[in-house]
This record gives structure tokens, C-alpha cells and sequence, in this order.
DNA sequence: CTCGGTGGTGAACGCGCATTAACCTGACGC
DNA sequence: GCGTCAGGTTAATGCGCGTTCACCACCGAG
């Protein structure tokens, strides 16, 4: 909340949203920088005046993605009507980001490994963070589950969501939002 | 079945068993064929007494556990009593496979983008069979699914199944199991 | 004993690619 | 009009890595 900058895709932000694209399509390791640099119009070392490497990219796309994804969760749980509304606005925040971002969703949980140290464990511990909070929420209405449990259940409902963007899609937008919803609260009732 | 050879860990399968366990762990890419062959003892160009290149080790081995689970899960259909108890074997075939070959699972669906074309192929067309091994069971117990969508539940489940081997475990092998089984069953079940 | 093949070795090669260097251009404050 | 600076360009650099080469040693058959 610095300076609340507007709607004007700067150009950074085109080249992170072409990159997401190619890395989501070839893989981090698949698209050289000068097929990066021509997909954004410009080309090659051109990209170093905007990022100071190629890893950076990456980077910055995950962290701020594992960011948004904790910060708005977070925000949907506190306002959420007790663990249950919890739980059911977690996943649907969480489809419905999938299913808008999904380029960055594939790479997320393909290209992580390529990250630099820093940037890894920081996502990592985002990631985990975000997965306690869906655990969090289970336990509180299924307190029998033990910590560890509740945690792989949660992680396998993330699983579940994250499957399909990777998917060419032969089937309606909204239809698979519900249909995914559904599968995952109702995996999440099965713990027992 | 032609020679049915038996159980002595040839050559070629331990050194794909310690592949898998590297490529699992730090990519395809991440892996140097020189690090390989010195996690099996040998160094360096000494694979290529085994095998015609580095690409063909991945393809092998996951060409043939595409075959397996595409095999074992037409066996367990085929021998099940209803489509309920197919789909319940089915779940059960794929976590047991999962859980037994942890490596194989994260490789599998991390990696296939970097297979040579031609087993890329094949792997993506074993994949979508067993896909709709799956997927046509739902549709016999539930008929009013629509094929996209009963495919697009089933890959939703078996999602939900894979995510697990990427998991630190801190939780117990035969409780994770029936976790899992359960909670993809109960994901299936909410297909409405 | 010798000979061929199997499985090994370390050195060399070549290429792709991220990164850097050197240089250009146009917009803008002064 | 003029430095300067942001944003490009192409050419060079250097390295990692897959793959190939030339050579070696054991070993079982003849």
C-alpha cells in the first residue's frame, strides 16, 4: 500500500505475462532468452535492461503469485462465516485464480526447482503457509484430525484444483469451476 | 511374456531407478549425465554403453510405467464387479502404484515435456487411455456426465492422487493411502 | 595362449545459451 | 542546441553439458 500505482501494463509486466506463457508451454529450461525477447517484440539482451536475469524473472512471477494467493486467502478466511465457509471460500479463491492464471499455476509446480536459493525457500515457505491455512480451517471443523493429516488432506485438495489448467480445455469455464469446487470440498469431507 | 527374466536387478534398471530418484529430485534438466553416472558408480560417458543417449533413459522409463498403469488398470477393471468397484479399484491401483514409485510419479508428470517426440507421443496417448479407463467408469455409474467432464473428473482425481509423492512425508504410508483413496473416491462421488 | 566383445576411462569437441560489451538513437530538462 | 538517460541493437564471450573418440582391461570360448 505505497503508491497505488494504476492500470497501465508496464512493460515489465507484459514481458512477465509472456514469459509465464512460454514457460508454462515449453518449461523454464525450453524457451531461451532470445525466444523470450522475440515473443515480447523486442529481442534478446534487450530483456536485462528490464530484469537482471533470467532466473529473476521467474522469481519475481512466483513469489508474487504465492503472495497473492496467501494474502487474499488469508483475507477470505477471516472473513468467512466459521471453518466450513472457510474451507468452501478457500477453494473457490482458489479455482478461481487457477483457473484465471493458469499459466502461472503450471509453472508454479513445474519450474520452482529452477529457482534461485533465496527465492525457492521463499516461496516454499509461502506455499506452505498457504497449504496451513486450508489445514488450519479442516482441523478447526474436524478437530479428531491430527496436524500432519490435515495437512496432506489439504495439500491433495491443492493438487486436485492445480490438475486441470493443465488440461486443454474441452469444457465450459463456469462448468469446471463448479465441478472442481465440488470434487475438492468433498475430497476435504472424506478425511476422515 | 516371452522370456519372463527374473528378479536380478539388471544393469540398465538400476541405473534407471537411480535416475528417476535424481530426475525426481532435481529435474531432468538439473541433472548432468556426469553426476548421474557418478550416483550409479560409473562415470560420465560410461551410460552410453547402456543406453543410445540421456533422453532415451527417460523415455524408457517412463514409457514403461505408462504401459504398466495402463495395463494393471484395464486388468483391474476388467475384474471388478460394477463400475462402483472399478472406479474403486482403479483409485486404489493408482495410489498404491504412486506411493511404491514416488520418483516415477514427480518425473512423470514434471518431465514428459523433455522426452524426444516420438515417446512423448506415445506417453501422451498411454496417459489419455488410462485417463479414460477412469473416466468411462464414472460415466457407466453416473450417465448423465458428459464425456468432457467426466474426463476432466478423473483427471481432477488422479491430481489429487499425484500430489502426494511431492510431499515430505510426516505422516504414516498406510494412513496416507487410505487418505487418499478416500478423499479421491469422494471427490468423484460429488461429479453432479 | 589368443582373441573378441563387453563395459569401463579420461580427453576432446561442439553447440546452445545466458550473460556482457560496445555502440546507437531518440526524448527531454536546461 | 546539448548532455544524459532509458531502452534498443548486434557482436563477442564463456561455460556447461551432451555426446563422441581412442584407448584399455578383464573374461570366457576356441
Amino acid at each position: 500500500m505505497t503508491t497505488t500505482e494504476q492500470a497501465e501494463p508496464t512493460r515489465r509486466e507484459q514481458i512477465l505475462a509472456t514469459a509465464a506463457e512460454l514457460f508454462a508451454a515449453r518449461g523454464f529450461h525450453g524457451v531461451s532468452v532470445a525466444e523470450l525477447g522475440a515473443a515480447c517484440g523486442i529481442s534478446g539482451p534487450a530483456l536485462y535492461k528490464h530484469f537482471p536475469g533470467k532466473q529473476a524473472m521467474l522469481a519475481e512471477m512466483l513469489v508474487s503469485i504465492s503472495e497473492q494467493l496467501l494474502a487474499v486467502g488469508r483475507e477470505r478466511v477471516v472473513t468467512a462465516d466459521g471453518p466450513a465457509a472457510a474451507v468452501r471460500a478457500l477453494v473457490d479463491w482458489h479455482v478461481e485464480f487457477a483457473l484465471g492464471h493458469r499459466p502461472l499455476i503450471v509453472v508454479q509446480d513445474r519450474d520452482w526447482e529452477s529457482l534461485p536459493e533465496q527465492a525457492r525457500e521463499q516461496v516454499r515457505r509461502l506455499q506452505r503457509s498457504y497449504v496451513d491455512l486450508l489445514a488450519s480451517q479442516l482441523r478447526a471443523l474436524r478437530p479428531e484430525l491430527s496436524k500432519p493429516t490435515a495437512h496432506a488432506a489439504a495439500q491433495a485438495a491443492f493438487g486436485l484444483l492445480n490438475s486441470t489448467p493443465r488440461a486443454g480445455h474441452a469444457i465450459d469455464d463456469d462448468e469446471l469451476r463448479t465441478l472442481l469446487a465440488n470434487m475438492a470440498v468433498a475430497a476435504l469431507g472424506a478425511t476422515t
